[in-house]
RNA sequence: UGCCGAAUGGUGUAAUGGCAGCACAAGCGGCUCUGACCCGCUUAGUCUAGGUUCGAGUCCUAGUUCGGCAACCA
């Protein structure tokens, strides 16, 4: 997978336009995520336009906290998100900032419009200021404020500064046009009084600016040529040049993209609090959650991640990824970089009878079928094995791969086998199969070449390592669980999202780090958990393998 | 019913006035010491109506449908 898979978008067709004309001598973009929760996957589409679109072009990207409201925001999420956009790929150097540095240019760019008559302080409440905006198809009407002069403005502002006013008992607004078709051109607010104690600046301030006026001139500072928002920020466009201009500092420019969506996966960032806060899955972090940690966690690669983001593209229209086109991705990821091991999720024990009842031998195995490069790894046979309960069934169809009585199938790198017997408890369940090997066939293959349908994965019983493995499925059940207006998401949840077992390893995998990720060959992938330990493995499956249709 | 935006197979996309292509999904077949991977084949698309043009998915006009916008959130 390339490492700069950016290919062409509408965006970059205007960057090609803009650098061909000279308008624009370099790219710069930012990443700009308030601290206040986690990064999912639809953050990866974003932090893959901006740092990817700079990428491409030599150009630089920022990373920037749009610390911008105290109240919500918390050093907690900070560390969080540099190490996912870390864990991505990205490299911000040297260009980590916050909107929260600016406070003190932004308070003057303020006073500079009141000095313009364009921005004036409004002691209207909420409610109030409602009425005046009034609806689309009707104008609003002036707020009493508007024509407060300049020095009373200037005033009233600082002493909102200075603390003399209660939260929400004056705000500054741009003075705009009250009629203007489009309700953020209202003279929006853009200054407003809260008491709050901020993570970086403390005590400093009682007023913090709005988005849209902080927005802009945060980009406007850092040079930022090209900022790339989502759609619902496109009626945002016409105040965010109106403040440049009005500021007469450099101006960038906003582009906006259509948002990430994928079926069975919500990823708003209030449900997603929402299951955390009541416990229906196990964290921030639980494999099962669309957070990146979780999703780290999980197994996915940041380049299958990546991938995705580049197959999706960047386009101005709403659509909806089926997330069997991410599957896909990432099997193709894992199939291509995992190493391959054994391990049997529900285990039947293989006695082979003819076999000598000490001995242990060991087997040389392909790390990767199609990469010899990678070598062999030693696995270890005796006398009793698991193998899967699948691969075994009474009475099989001739396209059955497993064992079935009489047949003869390879029990993989090893040896060819037997099944002679079938031992059953009294429900009928089979708990041991007595089969005999064919010493001849030492490494998987009859000197005689004949030819054996099925090849089945095992693992020595006496040496096979317990591990709780955790088998994840899709948290949903419908693609789209916000879809049913008369049902709330969480009545899709899956109930078997999760299923622990305990299933029996290849002794190596007892020993690797945790993170490691591995195909569990006939079975899936796999990714050591970040609790993992030789004393207690624990694994996580990423995916099962490709899908096929069984005979059974 | 104001403003802004968008419409290409089931899904995601490509085409920059010149053969509608790719991927996923689905189906059929082949290969195989993983029912994986890999390989071959098949199904299936330019929202509608006009117009410009030798030629339109692309340009123009009108319509239809869908999405977004009325926090002192971002």
């Amino acid at each position: 997978m390339s490492e700069n898979n950016q290919t062409t978008n509408f965006i970059h067709d205007i960057i090609d336009a803009d650098l061909a004309s000279g308008k624009r001598t370099e790219v710069v973009t930012r990443f700009p995520p308030e601290p206040n929760g986690y990064l999912h996957i639809g953050h990866a589409k974003a932090i893959y336009l901006d740092f990817g679109t700079a990428e491409k072009y030599n150009g630089r990207c920022h990373l920037r906290f749009d610390d911008t409201n105290p109240e919500a925001e918390d050093e907690e999420y900070v560390q969080a998100i540099r190490e996912d956009i870390k864990w991505l790929g990205y490299d911000w150097g040297e260009h980590l900032y916050w909107a929260s540095n600016y406070f003190d240019t932004m308070y003057e760019y303020a006073i500079r419009l009141i000095n313009k008559g364009k921005a004036y302080v409004c002691e209207l409440t909420k409610d109030e200021f409602k009425e005046y905006r009034s609806i689309p198809t009707e104008p609003g009407k002036e707020p009493p404020g508007r024509s407060r002069s300049i020095e009373e403005n200037l005033d009233l502002f600082e002493r909102m500064k200075k603390g003399e006013f209660e939260d929400g008992a004056y705000v500054l607004r741009a003075r705009i046009d009250m009629a203007s078709p489009n309700l953020h051109m209202r003279d929006p607010a853009i200054y407003r009084i809260k008491k709050a104690t901020h993570h970086n600046t403390g005590d400093k301030w009682c007023i913090y600016p709005m988005y849209d006026f902080a927005h802009c001139i945060e980009d406007s500072i850092e040079g930022i040529t090209y900022s790339m928002c989502t759609l619902e920020f496109e009626v945002h466009r016409p105040l965010y040049d109106w403040i440049l201009e009005e500021l007469e500092i450099f101006h960038s420019r906003q582009y906006e993209f259509s948002k990430l969506n994928l079926t069975y996966i919500v990823l708003s960032k209030r449900r997603l609090l929402q299951l955390v806060n009541e416990g229906l899955v196990d964290g921030w972090d639980d494999p099962r959650m669309p957070t990146l940690c979780g999703m780290r966690r999980r197994g996915f690669t940041p380049e299958a991640i990546k991938k995705l983001c580049a197959t999706v593209g960047c386009t101005k229209y709403e659509s909806i990824s089926e997330i069997e086109l991410f599957e896909s991705i990432v099997r193709e990821d894992l199939n291509e970089n995992s190493l391959r091991a054994m391990g049997v999720m529900d285990p039947i024990k293989v006695v082979i009878e003819n076999y000598p009842e000490d001995l242990t031998e060991e087997f040389e195995v392909p790390n990767h079928p199609q990469k010899e490069e990678l070598g062999n790894r030693k696995v270890p046979f005796s006398r009793e094995l698991w193998i899967e309960r699948t691969d075994y069934m009474d009475d099989a169809p001739n396209k059955f791969r497993g064992f079935t009585q009489g047949r003869e199938v390879r029990l993989r790198g090893a040896y060819l086998a037997v099944c002679n017997e079938v031992i059953k408890d009294a429900d009928g369940n089979v708990t041991e199969l007595r089969c005999t090997y064919d010493p001849e066939s030492k490494g998987g293959s009859a000197p005689d070449g004949r030819k054996v349908k099925s090849t089945i994965h095992w693992v020595s019983a006496k040496h096979a390592v317990d591990a709780e493995v955790r088998l994840y499925e899709r948290l949903y059940t419908v693609e789209n669980p916000l879809g049913d207006k008369e049902k709330d998401f969480k009545d899709f949840l899956n109930p078997d999202s999760l299923k622990t077992i305990t299933a029996k390893l290849e002794p190596m995998l007892a020993h690797v780090a945790p993170g490691t990720r591995f195909q569990f060959e006939r079975v899936g992938y796999f990714c050591a958990d970040l609790d993992h330990t030789p004393e207690r493995p624990l694994f996580n499956r990423t995916l099962t393998l490709r899908g096929t249709k069984n005979d059974a």
